[in-house]
DNA sequence: AGCACGCCGACT
DNA sequence: GTCGGCGTGCTC
């Protein structure tokens, strides 16, 4: 009996294809196939001995990319995410096949990679406590079972020393590691303890990379000749074939949320992919996520604890700076300040022992404002329902959500007055305050603008190292795993970032943020100090900043009392269109022809809180249930009774985490 | 995604 | 008259 292949696609749809093969073919094979009028990619996902009835003519498999395949747990991740987060198969096969030259026949002008297995990696001493962590998860990847680890230990306590460890059995165990990490700023920290203390150089896998080196990474990883990866989330669609350990480190970071062309959770879906393949997977934090620690707390992951800083070095103390009774010192008159009294005497005692010091500042650029004194008017975006910010620095107002830039400008673009002044404090107008009131000291900017390549990155890590910078002031990019054993003093300028009420997360996120810019101060033999200005110190959060199990069990009763998740399951419906009234009305009618169901919960919609976004009008629908899986059958079942024009772009957000 | 088809507005 | 805008539909 002849049968077909069933072929997944590289193209937005949820559907698979039916050819037909000339020559002998496996399941999971990567071919050529014709589509429409041209010829793309696809996986051999299945073979049936009957064509679907619709189909009135068949055609054949052009080419087969030998000798790449998708192996069947590969196959398996994919159906399961595609079905869980409702991205279409096809979107997902791309993903995993984000490199078409790699199955172009070989030219001479190419230059090949080919990497060997590494010979034994060289071990190096654990501590007692990191010996005990590491042996659980060796033990896990010897067994090859899937089991999930929470590895749970302050900054500076030998997370990484403990996964590498389990990192070199691995892979003398024949088997490949992938490491994720939540963005590509740390990779050059995991880079240089896996070389200094394996005497190996992992496989590095992110956006920034040319599409030559991805299309030799990927062919080196599928041929099971990449030992080590260390990656951004999309590494997580790398076609390992001897998988034997997965690493998600800083699990907590929501860098590991893709918002854009899909929605996905890369930590949730490292922990399918290690279930698929059958092997440990390694959640690391200081700060854990809300889901990790209750999932930790009911014996579902296991907790390999740190307990103390490696080297014995002290853990920081935190001081509140009550700015209702001290007011920011003025600098002169009518400018704008950011440093209190205190936080400057510091600093000051700080610099003069030759120690440095870390500003944390929750915003990037200049100022978020720039304000017409004469009229009034706040200069917005003409894209996004947000105000331009002012990047000084490079003489520019930028939109941080679509990248609009203006010069910028000296009078008002309204009314022509120059009584232009820019409001509240980003990091560049901290620094500019650094620099005036320590004119005898070097500071730099860290932001994620200022270094924005792994070149300026390593240059500022080592600048800091060897003390030609003693003032850093950071955004985010600072807040997690950098090494800087000489900065004792932390200022967060402005610790009232926490309450933004529409957030479920908001708390979550402020408390994890603050743990870890503390996590930065003290290091070694160091004892760090921590200051955080704030008009409101009686905030609860800041009572248990040094009790996160307690702010993480008070959370997961108010979590619970709200009927959020970890304790439901939400998913975000975003719908855009050019033309605000059209949308309105499609909005409207989508949400009547809702299918009736109890166990599932409509909010919304309501406009979306960033209502105009990139030229288009947005509009928001929460949909809650308790299981997820009720909660896609519901929406597939809306979908396709309610469908909607063309015009209308729908956005699923299974698992959201912006409200915006 | 791409690519074609089809139906309306403003041009040489 | 037709060139080209984009809304719609389809790809085994």
């Amino acid at each position: 009996m002849k049968s077909f292949a069933s072929v997944a696609v590289v193209a937005p749809v949820n559907q698979r294809y039916t050819y037909i093969s000339s020559t002998e073919i496996t399941v999971g094979q990567i071919v050529r196939v014709p589509f429409g009028r041209r010829s793309i990619l696809g996986v051999v996902w299945d073979f049936v001995e009957a064509l679907p009835s619709n189909v009135s003519c068949i055609k054949s498999i052009e080419e087969i990319c030998a000798p790449y395949f998708l192996q069947e747990p590969m196959r398996r991740f994919i159906d399961w995410m595609a079905h869980y987060t409702m991205i279409p198969l096809g979107s997902l096969l791309r993903m995993c096949l984000s490199v078409p030259t790699a199955f172009d026949p070989p030219s001479k002008k190419r230059r090949e990679l080919v990497l060997s297995w590494p010979e034994a990696l060289s071990s190096f001493s654990l501590s007692s406590a990191q010996q005990k962590s590491a042996e659980a998860l060796v033990s896990a990847i010897y067994a090859k079972v899937f089991h999930p680890f929470f590895l749970d230990g302050v900054t500076g306590s030998g997370k990484t020393e403990v996964y590498l460890h389990a990192a070199q059995e691995a892979v003398n165990n024949g088997r490949q590691v992938l490491v994720l990490l939540p963005e590509i700023a740390l990779t050059e920290t995991v880079m240089t303890r896996c070389q200094q203390h394996l005497g190996y150089s992992p496989i590095l896998w992110h956006s920034a990379q040319t599409s030559a080196q991805k299309r030799e990474i990927w062919k080196n990883v599928a041929l099971g000749r990449a030992a080590i990866v260390v990656g951004a989330r999309s590494a997580l669609f790398l076609p390992f074939p001897r998988l034997g350990l997965i690493v998600v480190d800083e699990e907590h970071d929501t860098s590991y949320k893709q918002e854009e062309g899909g929605f996905y959770n890369a930590r949730d879906m490292a922990i399918v992919r290690a279930k698929c393949e059958t092997v440990p997977v390694v959640l690391s934090s200081a700060t854990p996520s809300l889901e990790t620690f209750l999932n930790a707390q009911k014996g579902r992951y296991t907790t390999l604890r740190l307990q103390h800083r490696y080297q014995e070095a002290k853990l920081p103390s935190i001081t509140l700076i009550d700015l209702r009774k001290e007011k920011k010192e003025p600098l002169s008159y009518h400018s704008q300040t950011c440093l209190s009294a205190t936080l400057i005497q510091r600093m000051r005692e700080t610099l003069q022992n030759k120690e440095q010091v870390l500003l944390y500042v929750n915003r990037r650029g200049y100022a978020p404002i720039t304000l017409c004194r004469a009229c009034g008017e706040k200069i917005p975006c003409p894209n996004c329902a947000t105000y331009l910010v002012d990047h000084k620095r490079r003489s520019i107002l930028l939109c941080h959500y679509c990248g609009y830039t203006i010069t910028r400008p000296h009078t008002c673009p309204k009314c022509a007055s120059e009584e232009l002044i820019s409001w509240g404090i980003g990091a560049e107008h901290v620094l500019e305050e650094v620099e005036q009131r320590f004119p005898e000291v070097s500071a730099a900017l860290a932001s994620s603008d200022a270094l924005n390549s792994p070149q300026k990155m390593r240059q500022f890590i080592q600048d800091v190292q060897e003390d030609a910078i003693q003032v850093v002031v950071g955004t985010r990019i600072l807040a997690k795993g950098h090494h800087f054993p000489k900065i004792t003093c932390v200022g967060v300028v402005d610790a009232d970032f926490a309450p933004a009420a529409e957030d479920i997360r908001a708390y979550e996120y402020a408390f994890q943020l603050l743990q870890q810019v503390a996590g930065r101060a003290g290091r070694a033999d160091r004892p760090g100090r921590v200051y955080m200005q704030t008009y409101n110190p009686d905030q609860p959060i800041f009572q248990v900043l040094n009790d996160r199990d307690t702010f993480l069990h008070e959370e997961a009763r108010l979590r619970k009392a709200a009927k959020m998740p970890p304790f439901t399951h939400l998913v975000a419906l975003i719908l855009s269109g050019l033309n605000a009234a059209m949308i309105e009305h499609v909005v409207a009618d989508f949400v009547r022809k809702a299918p009736q169901d109890n166990t599932v919960d409509i909010l919304g919609p309501i406009p979306a809180p960033l209502a105009y976004l990139k030229g288009r009008y947005r509009w928001r629908i929460l949909v809650r249930a308790t299981r997820h899986a009720s909660l896609i059958a519901f929406l597939e079942k809306w979908c396709s009774c309610a469908p909607l024009p063309r015009t209308c772009r729908l956005e699923i957000d299974v698992d959201p985490m912006s409200f915006l």
